[in-house]
DNA sequence: GTGGGTAATTAAAACGTTATAAACACCCGA
DNA sequence: TCGGGTGTTTATAACGTTTTAATTACCCAC
């Protein structure tokens, strides 16, 4: 079944098919509809392969997954919308595993040179990242979540972890709490450094301090964040707020009040970054802001297919700001 | 950077160097030797349409994945020990977006149809499943998670559901609970049957009945299945112990116990399954058996690529025990 | 009626790889 | 000296598509 066959069935050349059924207007508007009528009826279906060879263009995305850590169900959610973004494009959504550890270039390196697909997205992106310069520079259509601090515009998808920063600090204020403490992503990630600006300005604004700790990271290992948050939430100096930047965080911190005999609303209070429905589930509710996931995947998809398009990287950068959905005083 | 590259910098024939780097022993060693050092100092890599054009593998693998409902954190771990099982091989991971509730067979026929990757991964099977079926035709590799009733083997990776509905009723029983209540899976999943199956055997056995609602399902949207696990609770004839199969349908019960001012322990008794790190998080800790996707997906990626190795789908069967690491008792 | 323009179609080449079949060089025994 | 093996290499074709350049058919003006 291939442009032969139809070349074949309807006396037509192969060259001739082909055009037709890119629409190619040298083809007779007669003819055009012939050769797609023909190729409906034999159920055709281009060869990926052979177009590739032929264009060099793959027709697909690769998204570099870290198999170690991520958020809960940020995997599933982001894929869900970019898959979304994509349907109907002829785009296909190819998985590379990533380890992060190792150098941060190899990944990218492999797709660009192998040419194994037309496009990259990744996350976990730094102020200055080495996979956006090379990019850049090789001229590579991506988008990655988070930004950098390049002059150079490159696209990009973003959550404002500023303002969500300075949002949950806000609220705990309104609850009468001073001393917050909220725990970062690891330092060399552009959107730490996010948080750290939005939750240190919002606190300087309102006369209070913000407790950083630079002990611990989102990405420690799990267990070891339970005991550590455990511990400071059993000091007489703990903080009476804890903002949460995730739901695993949320849920440690959750873990750690009931351990400590804390209740939270009254002892403490607690405002996190959501991301899925787990939230509702949550008692006691807790006070949240959104992360759409999905939508940031639909986002990733849109920007890149309009990259790939050709179009100019300057106005390619998505900004979503936190959704205010539910709020445990409402 | 292609064969013709190499052929030109040694003075081979490109067929020659295509030879030795397959390590055909028809090329004489000394030869190879010197192919292999040229392309590596080149830094040749193969052109996969080219290979793919010629030969017809792809060397993809379809994942097909529900956007809709999906246990929390499956997506992640399954395809984190897909991507590990696979990791050198050549094979690379495609995610094909699947919409279950059209017809199920229109994914999987355009896979084949469009030879759009080697081989298929997909869950949800049913008993009779129609893509097991057609793939089974077709003698196309796949593997699935669950099993089917067919009587010709397939390869397939499963979890014992019914060991798992089993174990967790004598838990219960173990607690001196006498009155359990589990929501299944939407009927027509083959491993639906296999919890049934093994919950009403093992209540028979102890004397007891077993509660499982059929206006409710897995997969109601959450806050529905929220609301009516948290009226249950509520009435006086209410289980005295409930028997969560996934993460969110315990986080759903735990809401509804906390809602109703059920002590967990106390009042009712929770079993669950337990698949990722987050229920060691959960206050009260609650009995748990593991359910390991990232080895599901090792198994699945192993299995498939016995599969497409020629092996005999007879003894490509994985079936994977409950673990217990955990026990409230412990 | 002949040259030139336009619209429609087509032949041929190319992308990079692998498989088939053929060629080559060499040595051995007769 | 020659036929026949053996070990190694190579020319050629093919996979299915798109692109470049060429061809055909037709109409119009001169």
């Amino acid at each position: 079944m291939t442009l032969r066959t139809i070349a074949g069935e309807t006396g037509l050349a192969v060259t001739t098919v082909s055009r037709a059924l890119s629409n190619d207007p040298r083809i007779a508007a007669t003819t055009r509809a012939l050769v797609a009528e023909t190729a409906e009826r034999l159920g055709y279906v281009p060869d990926r392969a052979a177009q590739r060879l032929r264009t060099g263009r793959t027709k697909v995305i690769q998204v570099l997954l870290n198999l170690d850590h991520e958020f809960l169900s940020f995997t599933h959610e982001l894929l869900g919308g970019l898959s979304e973004a994509l349907a109907g494009t002829g785009y296909s959504v190819t998985l590379f595993p990533d380890i992060l550890e190792r150098d941060r270039l190899t990944a990218v390196r492999q797709i660009v040179e192998g040419r194994l697909g037309d496009g990259i997205i990744f996350n976990r992106t730094e102020p200055f990242d080495t996979r956006v310069r090379y990019l850049t520079e090789q001229g590579f259509p991506f988008v990655c979540h988070g930004r950098t601090e390049f002059s150079v515009p490159h696209p990009s998808v973003d959550y404002d972890n500023e303002a969500f920063a300075r949002i949950a600090i806000q609220r705990l204020l309104a609850h009468g709490r001073t001393r917050p403490l909220m725990i970062l992503p690891p330092a060399r990630y552009t959107f730490s450094q996010h948080l750290r600006w939005g939750a240190v300005a919002a606190a300087r604004d309102a006369g209070i301090t913000i407790e950083l700790p630079d002990e611990i990271t989102l990405d420690t290992p799990q267990d070891q964040a339970a005991d550590w948050m455990r511990q400071r939430l059993a000091r007489s100096d703990r903080p009476d707020g804890v903002i949460c930047v995730g739901e695993v965080a949320a849920l440690i911190t959750m873990a750690a009040c009931a351990d400590n005999g804390l209740q939270i609303g009254r002892d403490i209070d607690v405002v996190a970054k959501r991301a899925s429905g787990v939230f509702d589930l949550l008692r006691p509710r807790i006070d949240a802001l959104t992360e759409d996931l999905r939508e940031t995947g639909r986002a990733m998809g849109d920007i890149l297919l309009r990259s790939l398009a050709g179009e100019d990287p300057t106005g390619l950068q998505v900004l979503l700001a936190p959704g205010t959905d539910f709020r445990q005083d409402a």
